[in-house]
DNA sequence: CTGAAAGCGCTTACAG
DNA sequence: CTGAAAGCGCTTACAG
C-alpha cells in the first residue's frame, strides 16, 4: 500500500525521472561514475543537483548489509580526554568511508541495556566503549552481537574482544612512587564511592600496591560520596583527607578537576602546595599545567586512542586476522611531574 | 537475489518462525501488545528472548517513514556547556520516544556541506544546531530539507527556523556595564581571531556599544589569533593586553577558558586580580567558581537551553503551530559577580 | 485476534 | 553502457 511519501526529501526515483534514466543508473553514477558514459553521468547529476538529493543512508545500509557507521558509548560528554579519543577515532574512520555515531549514553547503570539495545538496534558495524562499564548482561549482549567490540582507556585482565587502553592500576602505582621518591610517607589517596568507578577503584589498588610495598601505610584513603569526580569533591575531600590524616604530607586525586579543588581549597586556607602538602591529579586535562603550582598529573595519549582503535576496527572489518598483539594495545601514560608535587 | 544475511543478529522473520506465527503479529507483539491474544504474545517473547532479537530501527523508520532520531551538530565536544545542552536535550526527547544522535562534526568549514549531507542521509526528524556557524548554503539545504531546525546558544536576528538561545551582544554588553559600575574606564576586550567566531564577536560589538554609551575608549581590543578559545590564549592574550594597552584596569576575556589562563599568567607575574586588574569570563564553567579568586563569569542555563529545545521539536513533530514566542525562547543570561572584578 | 500483500529507498547480480 | 527483477527488515492498511 502506497504510504505519504516523505514530503521535502527527493528519492532515487525522483531522481531517475528526471534524469530519464533508471534507478540503477542513478546509483551507479553515485557509486561507480566511471562505469556510466560521461553524458548520462551528466544528466544525473544535473537532476541530483537540482532536485538536492541525497541517498538515504538507512536505505543503503539495508540493501548492501555493510553498515558505515561506528557506535561510540562514553559515559559522559563533560571530560575532555574522551572528546579527543573521539576525534582520534573519527579521523581515523572517515579515511575509510565509517563515521563515528555517539549514542546520548548519560544514564545510569540500570539502563545500560536499554542503551545497548538501542545501539545495536542501528546495526553499527562496530562498538567502541570509552571508558564505560558494563554489566555481565551487557557484556554478553554485545558479544552476542558478533560485532566487533573495542573497549578503550582502560585494559582489563578479561577483555571482551579488542582492547586499547592503559592500566589504571599502573597509574595508582606510578603516582605512589612518584611521591615516595620526593620523600614522603604519610601519603591519602582521596577517590569516590567504589561502587560506580571500576577504574578509579584500579588506581586505587594500585597505590595500596605501591604503598605496600614500601611497607608504609596502604589503607589512607578517603572517600567522597557526593559530587563525583567535580571539582567540588576535591574541596570537600581534602578537607576530610586534613581531618582523618592531619600528618598527610601528599594527597593522590583520583582527576585532575578533584585535585584542582584540592588545590584551591588549600589556597585558600593558607595551606602551602607542595610545601604543606603536595598534590597529584590524572589525566593531562588542559588546565593542569596552567594552575598555580602546576598540577602534577598523568599524560595519556587520547588522541591515539581513538586513532588505535579506528585501525583496529577497520582492520576487523576487513575480516584481517590480528593477533593478540595487534587486538590488545597498551598505549601506557607517563607521569608528568610538576610544581604542585615537586619542591623548589 | 538472496544475498548472505546479517550473520549474528536475528530478524524478525526468524522470530516469527520460532514462535510460529506471521511476521506481523511479532510487529505487533512488540508495538501494541495489547492488540495480540495472550499467549502468543508469550510465545513470541520467548522467542524474541531467545534469540536476542532487536529490531533493526533502520528498517522501522524506512517502513514507517517516521525518523526518531534527532540530530545534534556541535562546534566540538570540548565545551561543557554545550554537553550540558545535548543532556537537557536527550532527556527531553526520551520522553516522547526521541533519540539523539550527535554527528562527528568536528569539521572545519570547508566540510560543513559534506557535515551536512551525511547529516540529512541518515534522515532525522529534526536538527539541533549547537553554537553552529552554516554557510548560507548549509543553511539553504537545511532550509530545503523541510526538517524543523532549532538554532541554539545564540540569538540571531534572522533565524532560519526556531531558536532558543541568548544575545552575545547583551552578554558583552553587560559585563562591560558591570565593569563600568565597579568604576572601570579602561577596559580592554581580549578576544579570538573575527573570522571564525560569530558568537566572540557579537559580545565585543556588546562591548563596543556598552563602551561608547559612556563615551568611553570602545576600540581596546586585543586578537589573539592561535590556541582559539583555549587557556593558553588567555595566558598570551593578557601580556598583549598589558604591552599594548599598559593603561588597563580591567579586561573582559571571551570565555572562562581565556580568563583563567589570564588569571593565571597575572598570578605568575604578581599582577593582583582584581585590584591591579579585573578579570570577567564568560560561559559559567565548572572552575570559574572555584579558582581563586573567583571568577566573574556569565550563567547560561544550558540543560535548559537543551529541554526547550527538546519541547520546540516535539511540537513541532506533532505538527502544532507555534506562535513567533514559543518557537522563538530567549533563555537570557546572568553576570554572576565575584572576586575577580568586585573589590572586597 | 491473526495473516497475505504491497511498499519504504536503495543495491546486487544477472541479462542484454 | 543500461535496465527489469528480487530482496534487505520492517510496518501499514486491509481481509478474514
Amino acid at each position: 500500500m502506497p504510504r505519504t511519501k516523505n514530503a521535502t526529501q527527493a528519492t532515487i526515483k525522483e531522481v531517475a525521472a528526471r534524469a530519464g534514466v533508471s534507478l540503477m543508473t542513478v546509483s551507479r553514477a553515485i557509486h561507480r561514475p566511471e562505469v556510466v558514459a560521461a553524458t548520462t553521468r551528466k544528466k544525473v547529476e544535473a537532476a541530483i543537483e537540482a532536485l538536492n538529493y541525497i541517498p538515504d543512508a538507512g536505505a543503503g545500509r539495508l540493501s548492501t548489509q555493510k553498515s558505515t557507521t561506528v557506535a561510540v558509548v562514553l559515559p559522559s560528554l563533560h571530560f575532555e580526554g574522551h572528546a579527543r579519543t573521539v576525534d582520534g577515532l573519527s579521523s581515523e574512520l572517515r579515511k575509510h568511508g565509517l563515521h563515528v555515531l555517539i549514542a546520548d549514553s548519560f544514564y545510569s547503570k540500570n539502563t545500560e541495556m536499554e542503551l545497548l539495545r538501542r545501539i545495536l538496534g542501528r546495526r553499527p558495524a562496530g562498538v567502541v566503549l570509552i571508558n564505560s562499564a558494563h554489566s555481565a548482561d551487557g557484556r554478553q549482549m554485545l558479544l552476542g552481537s558478533g560485532l566487533p567490540v573495542i573497549e578503550t582507556w582502560d585494559f582489563p585482565s578479561d577483555p571482551m574482544d579488542s582492547v586499547v587502553g592503559f592500566s589504571h592500576k599502573a597509574v595508582g602505582a606510578a603516582l605512589t612512587r612518584h611521591l615516595i621518591d620526593q620523600n614522603h610517607s604519610c601519603i591519602t589517596f582521596l577517590g569516590g564511592p567504589q561502587d560506580s568507578d571500576p577504574r578509579g577503584n584500579e588506581r586505587l589498588a594500585g597505590f595500596r600496591s605501591a604503598m605496600a610495598d614500601q611497607h608504609l601505610d596502604a589503607d589512607r584513603v578517603v572517600t567522597v560520596e557526593q559530587d563525583h569526580l567535580t571539582i567540588n569533591a576535591g574541596k570537600l575531600g581534602i578537607s576530610q583527607v586534613l581531618d582523618q590524616y592531619p600528618d598527610t604530607t601528599a594527597v593522590i586525586c583520583l582527576t585532575d578537576r578533584v585535585a584542582m579543588g584540592a588545590m584551591m581549597e588549600c589556597r585558600r586556607r593558607g595551606i602551602s602546595v607542595p610545601d604543606e602538602v603536595a598534590i597529584t591529579g590524572h589525566g593531562g586535562f588542559d588546565f593542569s599545567e596552567h594552575l598555580v603550582p602546576s598540577l602534577t598529573t598523568t599524560h595519556i595519549d587520547a588522541y591515539g586512542i581513538g586513532v588505535h582503535a579506528g585501525r583496529i576496527l577497520h582492520a576487523r572489518l576487513q575480516n584481517q586476522l590480528l593477533s593478540e598483539e595487534q587486538g590488545r594495545i597498551d598505549v601506557g601514560f607517563e607521569v608528568v611531574a610538576r610544581d604542585s608535587s615537586v619542591r623548589a
